[in-house]
DNA sequence: TTGACCTGGCCGC
DNA sequence: GCGGCCAGGTCAA
């Protein structure tokens, strides 16, 4: 029997809605979208703490576990961003490279990540600039600059 | 089947 | 240097 867990975590730069099936993350997203009455904030407490820290400018490894896609080539992908350290970037082409794929598919697999800043997508830009972002580039800029790069 | 996505390389000018 | 084209993987329409 799954178990669903819903949390709200309120940074600096906006709220962050997390979801837990069992014990693994399934989503952390820039959204406010938990009822309320579903809330279970306490569970995620731990990880709560480390996104104060994260979002104080802090240096944060999550180590808490993730669900990945089922797609195969999403999860080399994610698993490949998923190996960038806080404060590392790298580029599309780059990861492209290690997984002998495409920048463009890069790109797609990467706009589909439900668990933002866990998978570090926001680490990954383009050759020519910051690149996009599901979330809106604001977002994506916010959370380099908190990592101590400017775009 | 087509077009849209978080890109980048190549070509022609 | 810049604009246009298209390969790349996936999915929604």
């Amino acid at each position: 029997m799954t178990e669903v867990r819903y949390g709200l975590y309120k940074s600096s730069i906006g709220p962050i809605t997390v979801i837990a099936e069992d014990d693994e993350i399934t989503m952390l997203d820039f959204c406010d979208c938990v009822e309320k009455g579903l809330m279970n904030n306490e569970w995620f407490s731990d990880l709560f703490q480390k996104l104060d820290m994260y979002f104080q400018g802090k240096r944060v490894e999550f180590t808490v576990k993730i669900r990945l896609p089922m797609n195969p080539f999403r999860q080399r992908v994610f698993k490949e961003v998923m190996k960038l350290r806080w404060g590392e970037i790298t580029t599309y082409k780059h990861v492209a490279e290690r997984i002998g794929s495409s920048p463009r598919a890069v790109g797609t697999a990467l706009s589909k990540n439900q668990t933002l800043l866990l998978v570090p997508c926001h680490r990954v830009i383009a050759e020519s600039g910051i690149g996009g972002y599901s979330r809106g580039v604001d977002i994506k800029r916010k959370l380099l600059k908190l990592e101590g790069h400017e775009f």
